[in-house]
DNA sequence: CTTTAAAATTGAGTCAATTTAGCTTTCGTG
DNA sequence: CACGAAAGCTAAATTGACTCAATTTTAAAG
């Protein structure tokens, strides 16, 4: 079943990944050309579109290995929530953003976004959106843990706010890519006091 | 002071607008070349280049115009804002989103945010980024109205609230110029749920 | 051990954005 | 008016992503 050909596919695959990831990095997604990634995985660039569909493809590659990480992570928080609201959110949050950066620069993240964003019909976007989405699900599931175990009012619309939640952070994440000044920490704190007023605002009682 | 050469600059720079603009809907912003642009205003591509830094540019110059006018629109609204807090946070997500289609279609949108996203130091980046920060401001000031007139808790943090308002209802816009099926009348339908919730969380009393 | 067809690789070629080098036009001045 | 400089234009060159027809490699059959 594992013939040679497999082997070196999944071989080739890897090494054409490796590199990009390295380049990336070190150069930045724009200045890593498809020649440099090739040549230094060993391959001609032909060869890389035989592998991966555009230079894109490449980078969601190494978007989903970090976002699968982070939600396996949010996976154990959802499954036992501190008990307060505002804890929740802010160690679900933490989450998320302490790992953002571990495989990926923030010039990498707005190529991986702006690619999702300019065609949301190829691979790369729908895949893309697809990760978006099951984050945008576990923290809905998160807020709807809260509001059975009657943290969060009874009749607060907990997919409304789970939506609200995300975007927010989505759209801070997007904002803190953008900018090379800002750091975790200043974004940590900023998201931390939007989730302080929504977090009093649907508490029960 | 207004000499030949100042006159046929503004001239050129004009044709070369209406150009791609004509051109960026009819065939799609991808499919329009800055060679078909060029032509269709009587200049050669390196001219193009003389009056914007890049094919990006002719599209932020389309999306100013876009929402500058929804800016001034808002004005209104928060000058004089409905007495009820859910209305006016309806009225003014309508204001915008309603205006969003007349000059710019769904993929010209797409590739305004992707390039806003990809290259934020660049003039076109930052040029979208102050249109994004004016529109937030114009939100931030609404609550802040509605506070001070006492139509929202005294306790509530109306910064917070205003930019969760707008980062949500940017990231709506997003996934829904992202996806060509979805309608204006689904969108708004989908954010007046969130904001009934975020109104009625906020509410003073 | 050939033969053969499928699978994979290669690198030269295409296309469109951007840059550049050199020419042309306009302007201010004597 | 003539001149030199500045501004602006154009065509051609460059660049880098992506395609494709030709070639090479592998697996399987005889």
């Amino acid at each position: 079943m594992v013939g040679l050909r497999a082997k070196q596919k999944a071989d080739r695959e890897q090494r054409i990944l490796e590199a990009a990831a390295r380049l990336f990095r070190e150069v930045g997604y724009e200045r890593a050309t498809v020649e440099a990634i090739a040549g230094s995985a060993e391959v001609s660039s032909g060869t890389v579109y035989n592998y991966y569909e555009n230079k894109g493809d490449l980078l969601v590659a190494i978007v989903a290995m970090e976002v699968n990480e982070v939600l396996n992570a949010g996976e154990a928080l959802v499954a036992a929530p501190p008990r307060n609201v505002e804890r929740a959110l802010f160690d679900l949050m933490s989450i998320y953003l302490d790992h953002s950066l571990v495989y990926l620069s923030k010039e990498m993240w707005r190529h991986a976004m702006a690619i999702s964003t300019q065609r949301p019909e190829t691979r790369f976007g729908r895949v893309y959106a697809g990760l978006d989405q099951r984050l945008a699900a576990q923290v809905r599931r998160l807020i709807e843990r809260l509001c059975s175990d009657g943290l969060v009012g009874a009749e607060v619309d907990a997919r409304a706010v789970g939506e609200m939640f995300f975007n927010n952070l989505n759209m801070m994440f997007t904002v803190f890519v953008k900018d090379e000044r800002q750091s975790l920490e200043g974004l940590k704190t900023a998201v931390a006091r939007q989730n302080r007023t929504l977090a009093r605002a649907i508490l029960a009682g």
